[in-house]
DNA sequence: CCTGATGTTCTGCGCAACAGAACGGCGTTC
DNA sequence: GAACGCCGTTCTGTTGCGCAGAACATCAGG
């Protein structure tokens, strides 16, 4: 990376795309696949893999390959707890769900993309699945929309918050969205229901009542309404 | 790193430094700090730190203090996901916790630590106090030393797994603590309960043969009772 | 207004890190 | 058993990357 070009260091981004190169339910990989998938020679692979395995961001197995490291899970759960909402949402996802009957999740906004930081599965067997740490797009579902919509803060008293779409994402979902605001009035996420589109469609109106008291509550407990 | 001493990359090791900076607790950290913290210079970790911004491990707030980013929590939630336990034993700990009262923990081995990868609190108000991501040693409290006890694998029948401790980590504490084991009957983790002593030492015995049952049912659904 | 602390920018120089070849081991096929 | 292809490991000459650290700008507090 030349200094004419983005500052940075190129070796810490080269170790960076190593650790990008995993992906969701791939619990280890070869030393050819991530130069297949990062375009870099194994020699510098192996070296840059000898830094990460110091720092427990990868470890090797028995049988030779690579999987990544605790160091990762302690330091994504730096940052979710660094969001100051860990004490307080799981428990308000597991409650919007039982009660509705569908998926609770919880967005907030990385950029321009919404990222999935706590998941309360349906109780049922059929569900969409959705994983923490999942990187989806702001344009679409309304956990996306959302996070467009009140990016400015709190909408005016009486507006309808609650955002439903309707396979936006997957053409056999639905969602329903409403804001939940944080100190001086700042969106701190999108308090989302979803399931198959074919179950939860007919019930959104009845639950948009519900999923804004949810919202609200959760926004006076992060003291959102004070701004 | 001259070549001669271990090999890797100083720069990747500098970068990787940096993300070791935070505490729990810290949601951001000046730029001052985290050149106190890591004894480079500011030039340089700021050099670092556009590389580690670029590909989301970092962000720098409106105020120019520095929180960790997003994807490490994807990378932290893939790590998790490829133990391949994420869809088992949330559910499972929810209900050890509610029954016994006591907070239920999942330790895994990372090297000489032990990790804590999937956590359900007490009920009750007055419990301990420990958080998935938190690495702790072997040689202190039931889940450590039943990840040393049963690393070579199961034990012979008959033989109490249960490990109980008093006051070792903390001397207001209690924990007990029952080896599962996954494929090829491989130590996958310790189940452990904990809670304050006065009230856990008590009842520990009496909560063994759940605990055991419990750890046995998780080892049944790994696998770990066909090898 | 002054001071101290913090954050930002710049650059010469040294050596860190890379590219990529060569090699060994292993599994598969004939 | 030999040959082949793929994977992982080791080695090294060269060069441009990345660092140290000084200088500077900004800001908050007294």
């Amino acid at each position: 990376m030349a200094a004419a070009e983005e500052p940075g260091v190129a070796a810490v981004e080269r170790a960076l795309s190593l650790l990008a190169a995993w992906r969701e339910g791939e619990a280890a990989l070869s030393l050819a696949e991530l130069a297949a998938r990062t375009g870099l020679y194994k020699s510098t692979i192996l070296r840059l893999l000898a830094s990460l395995e110091r720092f427990r961001c990868v470890q090797r197995r028995p049988d030779g390959q690579w999987a990544l490291g605790p160091m990762l899970f302690r330091w994504g759960m730096l940052y979710q707890r660094g969001l100051r909402l860990d004490a307080i949402l799981p428990p308000a996802l597991r409650r919007l769900a039982d009660e509705s009957g569908e998926s609770a999740t919880f967005w907030v906004r990385e950029g321009g993309q919404r990222l999935c930081l706590f998941r309360a599965d349906s109780p049922r067997a059929v569900r969409d699945h959705l994983l923490p740490g999942e990187l989806l797009p702001l344009e679409q579902g309304a956990g996306g929309r959302v996070l467009l919509a009140f990016a400015a803060g709190p909408p005016p008293p009486g507006t309808d918050p609650v955002v439903v779409t309707l396979g936006e994402r997957d053409p056999d979902m639905a969602a329903l969205a409403a804001p939940v605001f944080g100190g001086g009035g700042a969106l701190a996420g999108a308090l989302a229901l979803s399931g198959p589109r074919a179950r939860l469609a007919p019930l959104a109106e009845a639950l948009k009542p519900a999923l804004a008291a949810a919202a609200a509550a959760l926004t006076r407990r992060l003291g959102g309404d004070l701004g």
